[in-house]
DNA sequence: TCGATGTATCGACTATCTTCGATGCATCGA
DNA sequence: TCGATGCATCGAAGATAGTCGATACATCGA
């Protein structure tokens, strides 16, 4: 069900998210997590983030967020790539507009994966 | 005590991890998180981190980091600034060595900027 | 079928980031 | 005091990322 959420990792959330203090990443991990990090590392895709979680029904299309963040369609569009690139939304199709929500379970395992392991 | 963990910031996490999926964030309070998430936005800077905080004590100077990261004594000099700059790690310089260690405040901070509010 | 509308892609430009060698500064041991 | 060592900073080069206008593609309504 989630198996659309982080492309990049395929099904296992696992494989992206290892924990960042349990011990030394190797160099494969340390990539896939960083380019979760990187895709939130824009204010404006921050942003859009926020937006899109706040939105009514929890969902917005590219023409409803192009005028409050003051970005271009294109570019928006653009930020709207990377961010469902790295599994952070989901994107969804309707007639002419692109729905975007946020993927819950991909902010989760990024969000423990931050945990320390205090051992 | 954590007061130095977070630079950018001040003394309040909170101005740093505003609840990514709240609300709408303003463009300060994205551009704050966003910097934090820039920070862990590079495969080595995980990496180091990482390293830090598996190592023995919790800490690593410079010398232990260099060799194991592939990298060059000015470059992960210059990753282990940006990382303390986020407010990631502490930097403590004794005699001719600069030890550095997690701020597990600042992580777990940013752990729960991420974190669903399910409602 | 045709124009209007919403998105995605392309190409180009600029800004920012990563990396290194060279160098400066401070500390330690002899 | 002097050389060695650990670290930070500087300046430059190459790579990457953000942004836009132009444009292509798909869908909808008339």
């Amino acid at each position: 069900m989630t198996g659309t959420a982080l492309p990049l990792l395929g099904e296992d959330f696992a494989a992206c998210c290892s924990p960042l203090t349990a011990g030394a990443l190797d160099e494969d991990a340390a990539e896939r997590l960083a380019r979760v990090f990187r895709a939130l590392g824009d204010r404006h895709r921050v942003r859009l983030l926020s937006m899109i979680a706040a939105a009514d029904g929890g969902e917005a299309c590219i023409c409803d967020l192009t005028a409050p963040v003051g970005l271009t369609q294109p570019t928006v569009s653009h930020h709207m790539k990377l961010l469902a690139e790295a599994g952070l939304v989901t994107r969804d199709q309707r007639g002419k507009w692109a729905y975007y929500r946020v993927a819950p379970a991909a902010l989760l395992a990024l969000s423990d994966s931050l945990r320390v392991t205090s051992g």
